[in-house]
DNA sequence: TGTACATCAGTGAACGCGCGTTCACTGATGTAC
DNA sequence: TGTACATCAGTGAACGCGCGTTCACTGATGTAC
């Protein structure tokens, strides 16, 4: 009976062949991306390596358009898991080890895969508007963040005590915000948002080539001012 | 005399012909560039629009990539440029407003051209190699940030005492930094990049949609994070 | 187990489009004497 | 001031290319009875 082929099973054959052919079209859209950008990403040329004719794509993906949506929600996906199992590995340690392990596996992954962090990172791709698919999976990363600070909080090991200055909407964003993560109060998700935008600022700098002639030693540089990072995560800036 | 055209006026006027629809040209194929990014420029398009025959537009610029160059170097120019003027405005002021003032004008600039923002600060356009041309423009607007450190030193603003644990050939890096302002230490240095970094990761996010539904006050956001690397630029982090 | 029907994957041709670049050319503008 | 020549801007046609998407189709695979 388990050997035999049951209709689901039959289904299950056909679906199989499907989902294989899939992931087979987005590997090799994937490859093209590493080699020409995402701008030059063409249905036919990938029908073309998997040698199938052009049209034969469309029973995969509707569009252009849908394949390239595909891509961006796989990379949030990698990196917001490579970024989980990373922390993940390092949770019984300190809120410093933690966020060096979380900072470095988003450089790690944006350099192994340098035209997908391209693709979710850099400058929006022209005539290509986002779906609202591509958010939960664009969040993922910055959660791992997030649940870091609360538990840095609540261990005591993030200082709470700093206040800031800002206007009423800055802080309905920030409760917003908080609303993921509970007892994370302004003055530490602020630090929270200037150490991230300073890993995917380093990283950028660094893929983007604006180091170039300036920093040779990128993993001495990123680790350098990761381990800055933390300290300003714990205790913040001191007041001038 | 002096109205009649002499040979160097004569040859003065084809030369200023030719300069005014060079520029032209540039002006249009900025406005594509506003209106679908850069991978989509074409040089047909821009003639077109000029009403020329697109092999005309062959005798000002040698190639795709020449004209995307010219582009590049100007948005690299006109950003320096900005941040040049806004800086000197302030000159008599301390370190905290110059610095505001810089990090403002970058993010006034790139906020009003934010294509050409993304062409140079953005995910490369593939298939292009900047050429060294570009090299001296690109280092303009961070030129402005050196000056303000050598001067905050130089003055006594800024603190040089912090110590950083770092490798030999990140000194190295950082020594030739300090050939273009001398008089600015390793930790100083260090701390200029931090602050770099922040205020094109910033700019970036926000242009890019990374703040999107996390952060919907912009302004206050950025001048709280700017007052914050002001701090820093200063005096460091607080060692933990 | 066998048959009639429905579903689905893949084909091949076509539509209409735009692109970068080259080339031989026409005419106008500048230069030298 | 006038003429012969050289330089340059712009034309128009062409080359060869690739693209996204649609559509009617064939044949294989799965489903229901």
């Amino acid at each position: 009976m388990a050997t035999q082929p049951s209709p689901t099973a039959a289904r299950g054959v056909r679906a199989r062949a499907r989902a294989e052919l899939t992931e087979q079209i987005k590997e090799v859209a994937r490859a093209h991306l590493a080699e020409q950008g995402a701008a030059a990403l063409s249905l036919r040329a990938v029908a073309r390596e998997l040698g199938m004719v052009s049209s034969a794509v469309y029973r995969y993906f509707a569009s252009r358009d849908e394949l390239l949506t595909a891509l961006i929600v796989d990379a949030y996906d990698a990196l917001g898991e490579r970024a989980e199992a990373a922390e993940a590995q390092t949770t019984d340690r300190g809120v410093e080890e933690r966020w060096v392990a979380l900072a470095g596996a988003v450089r790690g992954w944006a350099l192994e895969h340098p035209h997908e962090y391209a693709l979710v990172y850099g400058s929006p791709v022209p005539g290509y508007a986002a779906p609202t698919t591509t958010v939960d999976p664009a969040a993922r990363v910055a959660l791992v963040l997030l649940r870091l600070l609360a538990d840095g909080v609540a261990d005591g090991e993030i200082d709470v005590e700093d206040r800031i200055e800002t206007t009423r909407s800055l802080r309905q964003d920030l409760a917003r915000l908080r609303e993921l993560t509970p007892g994370v109060p302004d003055a530490v998700l602020v630090r929270g948002l200037y150490a991230w935008t300073q890993v995917f600022g380093l990283v950028s700098f660094e893929l983007f080539g604006h180091l170039h002639n300036v920093i040779d030693d990128h993993d001495a540089h990123f680790a350098l001012h990761m381990r800055r990072a933390a300290t300003l995560l714990r205790h913040g800036p001191v007041a001038a």
